[in-house]
DNA sequence: ACGAGATCCTGTCAGC
DNA sequence: TGCTGACAGGATCTCG
């Protein structure tokens, strides 16, 4: 389940294996990806990846074309992971497998598999000039580590006005603040001492600067320590991260709060499994 | 306009 | 042992 903190470790692991480095063919093992822009696919070889970012939880990659290729121009891949999706640069001559859904082959030899078991991610192409025009990359909220916490929560404060919508919806929403998934939702409401069923409109102006300050902290830690592995979840190295080990509520239904020592309650908001104490969550 | 719930998908695990 | 059902969840869609 990759939210911010697993994608931009997957960007930071990935990049120095394929920057610089030109496409020199493509294979789109499975029907249906690309979801869109399929029709670029041909520009692919011998287009440089440029950059590699994040945005949100989207992975992208700018391609740029060389003198050779007569004004192909340039080109933007995005990649959603959802719950499964991965990147991983397979030798020379590896096969795709069960789950592969895209394979973009490197001048070093290299192959880059996007994997994905659940089918729930995505791969989009399209012109650089064409992302502000996808709906959903034009909707996402601010990143919650570009702004200052005064100003992150000033800005929740503007979006939750007078909503009756749970804080924690709140948060998963992408329009409202960009890359917090169920993870980051519960252990960053812990954090701030918020009760996740509250309503987004009643918390006042300091308690969403606790929140602003926990997102951040939660978000920044959990990149340290190379995100979160809770299930299939690897880094562009194949490599787990570590900060499933810092959980203070996420998974532990039934367990020990580890503040107040009263068991950790679950329930399901915004059609999510959700863990909080009902104690130190108000 | 807003909020709630269903939906997509496959692998894993608990329970019988 | 083998089967069944519950569960995991990001974003979108439908419905009230």
């Amino acid at each position: 389940m990759p939210e911010l903190p697993e994608v931009e470790t997957i960007v930071r692991t990935l990049e120095p294996q394929i920057l610089g480095r030109r496409i020199t063919s493509w294979e789109a093992p499975y029907p249906g990806v690309p979801e869109s822009g399929a029709e670029l696919l041909p520009l692919l070889p011998r287009m440089r990846i440029t950059r590699v970012f994040r945005r949100a939880k989207l992975l992208l990659m700018s391609l740029s074309a060389d003198e050779a290729q007569n004004g192909a121009g340039d080109l933007i891949l995005a990649f959603h992971f959802k719950m499964t999706g991965s990147f991983f640069v397979h030798p020379e001559g590896t096969q795709p497998m069960k789950h592969t859904r895209l394979i973009l082959d490197l001048d070093d030899g290299g192959r880059l598999f996007f994997d994905d078991i659940r089918k729930f991610g995505y791969c989009r192409v399209m012109r650089p000039e064409n992302l502000r025009d996808w709906p959903f990359y034009a909707s996402l909220g601010p990143e919650p580590l570009e702004l200052s916490s005064a100003e992150l929560a000033g800005h929740l404060a503007a979006r939750f006005e007078k909503r009756g919508v749970s804080i924690k919806a709140a948060l998963l929403d992408q329009k409202n603040i960009a890359g917090i998934g169920n993870i980051y939702a519960d252990e960053s409401l812990f954090k701030a001492g918020l009760a996740p069923h509250r309503p987004a409109g009643s918390v006042n102006e300091e308690k969403l600067l606790a929140l602003a300050k926990a997102l951040q902290e939660t978000l920044l830690r959990s990149i340290q320590e190379c995100g979160s592995s809770v299930r299939d979840y690897r880094d562009a190295f194949g490599k787990a991260g570590a900060f499933q080990n810092s959980f203070r509520v996420y998974g532990r239904k039934g367990e020990k709060c580890l503040v107040c020592k009263r068991p950790l309650r679950a329930a399901r908001i915004a059609g999510r499994g959700t863990v909080y104490c009902p104690r130190c969550q108000q």
